[in-house]
RNA sequence: GCGCCCGUGGUGAAAUGGAUAUCACGACAGCCUCCGAAGCUGUAAGUAUAGGUUCGAUUCCUAUCGGGCGCACCA
């Protein structure tokens, strides 16, 4: 954890510096990981952003900055560069003691920061029960998973959850079109309802029923498809290695009067007006509203909305006494975002603890031609013929290295022949030959299984290349809190990207098993940092690390 | 029409307003008697366009062009 020990000593370091100048005190001192091209391991671009209001040159600033910096303990030389950085380079006793501290406790490495200790929902996926999980359920599912994974480690209290749309008129409608296709096959001539599922995964639905089945009605029915749908759906987040702390069923809010009660809720907070017959949520005209219309609420046939069940489950999510609540919809739903948080507002809940990550679509290709994922038309790919096609690994470092930003392409074929080119494997390879160097190491004697390597001798581990992997190591921690800042995993597995992209010119120039005993020892030492980061940041992106490929 | 998101080498992506824009795939030229060649070394190639703000813009603002998505008493 040298990243923050030495946040910490430098802001005081700074601190007291900035009382002396008679400066504006900086309060957080922002440490970035440097430029390829300057040889340093941590850089203070500071000193540019406080020259305007200090009224002073920048590179004088920095001169002076840099001195008072270079007497922290872990500091070897703080210099200042044009145009007004303060480089600094750290002790080799500082980083080959933080890669020791890696190697003793990896599971603890950028563990629990000390931050916030607030309680937090995180609900992703929620795919209406209604046909199997498409592709596209793959980028929330890792999104919100390795998001879950990374904020554990980092101490927060934080619950996944997925919502189940179970009640509703889609019983019925998913009821009629299975039924027709049990009919059909007992050759009538029954029709799919107009707006119901055209998907072909009904006709093996309907086949795998019981015996009873033939005195079942559409509501029946619905019920027997959703329910075996819904199984389908833990299954594929099973397979996917996407944990999920509770499955939240739409029914059980109906069953207790929740939905009720929130509209009760909404009425008393005098949010709900009546108009033509229907119940409606007045947030066009609420002061600093997120939206723009009115949104009904309850028809004018007396059944809610799905507006209103949603409500009533995020009203629920507050009750159990979450903080924060976080919702991850592709942007397909992106429309939703405004009227749910206009209804946080209604509730009278704090707008700053509601967020919504947006995650923009998957387009998929077969060669040039888009192809239109609809799951009533049953034009999609499941998730489960992705996973079994590309392998879960891929598929979820694929995801994982996009920001919810991006807008990705995706072509099937080409993803299956380009399988083997997937930059997982090329972080997971690293692992693998890390792994078969320690079983060198024991058959040679040079190492014994599970004993304890020395803290290397601070001449050693001083080449380039080895410098490179100490420093990158140290980063870790920072690169979970970049994740944590921007909600999303990707900084992570760009992270592992790279530095798996450093132990290989390491492992060019730097021979472990022919080298000197003492050397040997500290190469080792390293590359078990390397193993050891590998491994855990794999794991929270729910990657395996396997010991051979 | 209105709103949200995105335009970075041939392809796919990265870069809290910071330094000489990073990585992988592909291309080209080399490297296995040597701890795993799923690897390494080197070369060529990039911020859509036009303005603006700033000491500094891939990043912020405006316009244009291109693409995705959304604008129900469906969910």
């Amino acid at each position: 954890m040298i990243i923050a020990t030495l946040r910490n000593k430098l802001s005081t370091a700074a601190r007291q510096w900035a009382r002396a100048q008679d400066l504006p005190l900086p309060a957080n001192l922002p440490l970035c990981a440097p430029p390829a091209h300057v040889k340093s391991d941590i850089s203070l671009p500071w000193p540019l952003a406080a020259a305007k209001a200090a009224k002073k040159n920048p590179l004088d600033l920095a001169k002076s900055l840099s001195e008072a910096l270079a007497k922290v303990s872990e500091v070897e030389n703080a210099v200042s560069a044009p145009p007004g950085f303060v480089n600094i380079v750290l002790k080799q006793t500082a980083l080959c003691g933080n890669l020791k501290a890696i190697t003793l406790a990896p599971h603890l490495y950028g563990a629990d920061d000390g931050g916030p200790k607030t309680k937090v929902l995180i609900e992703f996926v929620s795919a209406n029960p209604t046909g199997p999980l498409h592709m596209a359920s793959g980028r929330g599912a890792t999104l919100g998973d390795s998001l879950v994974r990374i904020m554990k480690r980092l101490g927060r209290e934080v619950c996944a959850e997925y919502y189940v749309n179970d009640a509703g008129g889609r019983v019925v409608l998913l009821g009629e079109s299975i039924l027709a296709r049990h009919q059909q096959a007992k050759g009538h001539n029954a029709k799919i309802p107009d707006n119901g599922y055209q998907g072909e995964y009904l006709i093996d639905l309907a086949a795998a029923a019981p015996a009873q089945a033939q005195s079942w009605d559409a509501q029946a029915w619905g019920r027997f498809a959703m329910d075996a749908l819904l199984s389908s759906h833990k299954d594929d987040m099973r397979v996917f290695d996407v944990h999920f702390d509770r499955w939240y069923l739409e029914s059980e809010l109906h069953a207790r009067g929740a939905v009720n009660d929130t509209l009760n809720t909404l009425k008393s907070r005098a949010m709900v007006f009546e108009k033509e017959g229907a119940v409606w949520l007045g947030t066009a005209n609420a002061e600093g509203s997120a939206d723009d219309k009115d949104r009904v609420l309850v028809k004018s046939d007396g059944k809610p909305t799905y507006f209103l069940p949603d409500i009533a489950y995020h009203k629920d999510k507050y009750d159990r006494g979450f903080e924060r609540i976080i919702d991850i919809f592709g942007a397909d739903h992106h429309g939703y975002v405004p009227r749910m948080k206009a209804a946080i507002a209604a509730l009278g809940k704090p707008a700053d603890s509601y967020h919504a990550i947006v995650h923009q679509l998957i387009h998929l290709y077969r060669g040039q031609e888009a192809v239109k994922m609809s799951k009533r038309a049953g034009t999609f790919i499941p998730l489960r013929e992705l996973i079994d096609e590309v392998g879960k690994d891929a598929c979820r470092f694929f995801f994982a290295l996009r920001t919810p930003d991006s807008h990705l392409n995706f072509d099937l074929e080409l993803a299956k022949k380009q399988s083997s080119d997937n930059p997982v494997f090329y972080v997971q390879y690293v692992h693998a030959r890390i792994c078969s160097i320690f079983r060198k190491a024991e058959e040679t004697g040079l190492h014994r299984a599970g004993s304890e390597l020395p803290m290397p001798n601070a001449l050693f581990l001083n080449s380039p290349a080895e410098r490179a992997l100490l420093n990158k190591l140290a980063w870790f921690p920072d690169i979970l809190l970049d994740c944590e800042r921007l909600l999303s995993p990707h900084p992570l597995a760009n992270y592992l990207l790279e530095l798996a992209g450093l132990f290989h010119p390491f492992y060019e120039s730097c021979p472990i098993i022919s080298a000197g005993s003492e050397i040997a020892a500290a190469r080792l030492l390293l590359i078990a940092g390397v193993r050891d980061v590998i491994r855990e940041g794999l794991s929270l992106l729910g990657v395996s690390s396997p010991e051979h490929m």
